[in-house]
DNA sequence: GATGAATGAGCATTCATTCAT
DNA sequence: TATGAATGAATGCTCATTCAT
């Protein structure tokens, strides 16, 4: 994705990268604050306070920095959700987990600037592909800690877990979306609650089944 | 949305208005086939075979045009769930109907306008405000299904209607959200056996609450 | 190459052509003035006194709009060319009617913009391709014209008039080159004397032939 | 044209000059393959292993550079013509000598170069006059070449060598621009044949006169 | 000697929108 | 009612060139 040319000798190196960084962090906040349709190359450089061909000369094109700012922050909160989730084997744990990390995840803005992307994705062939690339891993993970938790719950054998994933994504993805579309303030503390309350069903739910 | 100027008197109008659909219905189909990015009113022009003036004659601005594209189809998707789902008193038979239904919705391509524009509003403040008011009637029309439903059955008073149609609206969006960042053809039966599988999930659930 | 859209219901109707000549026409003066290079957009616009959008409403690209400035150049002289050949038979006639039509040629600017495009052809194998369409028909022309001449004269036989076309038209191509190359001004009238000496060589050779 | 500053003593200088040396190599090779109009720094730098920066250490611009590459390989082409046609006195022997010549020419891509930077010639000034520079000494080479034949034939005193020298040069030129514009491959060989052809009438003809 | 970072001006092109007719 | 012409601002991107190191 990003270019070969500029790519300092020695990883891990010094200012070559930390310049490059702070095209990245412009994206970044570019797309958390002003969206997808705004984050032109202008509006990036104007944010990050450098010419805007400096864009061109770490990167290939808009979309690919984009990506690579979605990709980065991603990289950094899945991470977080895999030590958060790593040893949690109980239904009630794994949604009071996943509840804490959710709250530093939107505040990261790192949900937003996601499903900014995912919105995007239509507008071209490439870049939806990229985006889905960033969502794959995300997918995965869900799938492996709900199998580690359903197989240690009542309901081992009933639900397929790939599907699961795929439906436990999607309600996120449009949470969020229905979030940001009803104005942002107002509902976001009732989706919390509304996944509180799918918490507590789920749980009655299993707690009955074990008592059965 | 509409301008005022161009309301011909409700009865006897005929060419004008049927002018102006033309003008919708091109706008709708260059949605669901270009994406919202691409749904320049040129290339909505060029689709209806007329002038892209035209648009502005009949409204105030692009956005105003999509949104009403959006809104018929969405009159007109509502209007048949309503159908379907009237006399709807149990789970199962919810769900294979609600089924049934999305088939039809996702052909007409009234979801995947939906999802464009749903994505798109974080472009415009006053689109995403447009776009919200037309998945508003949606989420109301989820909850009084719903609590039609779960008043029928053994989960009376443990669940919150509203919280749960906002889960489940969220929920396809969402869904439909992924499929199309998927690449489209490969998880849409995935897509909808995953619904199948829950709807399982669900009924056993509940069956099995009805018979302790 | 035009686009299809700004195509009037009449051919040959009035307002809606001359504005698009008039593109065409400023896109041939910068073209003669400025040079390929320099003939962007903005320049032709800036000479036309219009908005440089306005090209884009007209033609599909920069290149298509300068290789329709050369073909109607191209067309208008290649007419005369035909007019004027027509009846000849006889080599040094030829000659001095040639003489004659390029020193128009040369004034009316075809021949600049020609090799103007000529050169251009190696940026872009579209913009190659449809400069080879423009000059196809002349080496056709050629052909034909030499194929008569020859054939009246005592060289039938001995020349094929193919090969000899393109020696010809190349040779015309690469004098207004070296021409260009050398400042303009100076070898100018060099160059037509140098065509002379040759024409007066070629009648010679050929009469002594006759004479023989 | 290149700088004073970085130019090293004369003798013992090594690694600078060969450093300067794969500047001027990727220069010319970018123009060989890709055309003037790509031959932009940063492409240039990649072809060549280094940073675009280093082209402005030793030359002044771009264009400096791209005639250096054209004028370096120049030199050596004219030394090889001078050594071939040293001792030709026949019309004959002449064509067919250049006619080898010329292929090796081609095959080094110096005259696509030349003719890269010809067609360029008219986008800057300076670069007009610098290309002109580099061609002077192939129509003055021409034209004593030619002169020496002549005296030596039966034309003595018929033909102006400088002209004719400049019709000859412009035959090679517009030759190879014509080949180039027609799209590269097919016609080369019927270029060579009709060079081959023109041979055959000149000689013919000569021979001719001579057995008046 | 040589590199990588950075710039500012320029490019073609697309856009929603206006307006005279 | 409807069209075609026209605009001005914005877009992504490339360019030759400079400069600190």
């Amino acid at each position: 994705m990003a270019k070969s040319g500029p790519r300092p000798a020695l990883r891990g190196s010094h200012s070559s990268t930390a310049k490059r960084d702070r095209v990245v962090d412009a994206a970044f906040q570019t797309l958390r604050e002003e969206g997808f349709t705004h984050a032109s190359a202008r509006a990036v450089a104007a944010r990050g306070g450098f010419n805007s061909g400096l864009i061109f000369y770490y990167f290939d094109s808009m979309n690919d920095l984009l990506v690579e700012a979605l990709a980065r922050s991603s990289r950094v909160q899945l991470a977080k959700y895999q030590d958060a989730l790593a040893d949690v084997t109980e239904v009630t744990e794994l949604i009071a987990s996943v509840r804490a990390r959710l709250r530093d995840d939107m505040a990261s803005g790192h949900v937003k600037v996601l499903v900014e992307l995912v919105g995007a994705g239509s507008s071209d062939e490439r870049l939806r592909a990229a985006v889905f690339e960033q969502v794959e891993p995300w997918i995965k993970f869900t799938e492996q800690t709900l199998e580690r938790v359903v197989e240690a719950s009542e309901l081992r054998g009933f639900v397929p877990a790939d599907q699961l994933s795929f439906a436990v994504v999607s309600l996120f993805l449009g949470m969020e979306l229905l979030v940001e579309l009803s104005g942002g303030d107002g509902m976001v503390n009732g989706l919390l609650d509304s996944v509180q309350q799918l918490a507590g069903l789920v749980s009655v739910v299993l707690s009955n089944g074990g008592a059965r």
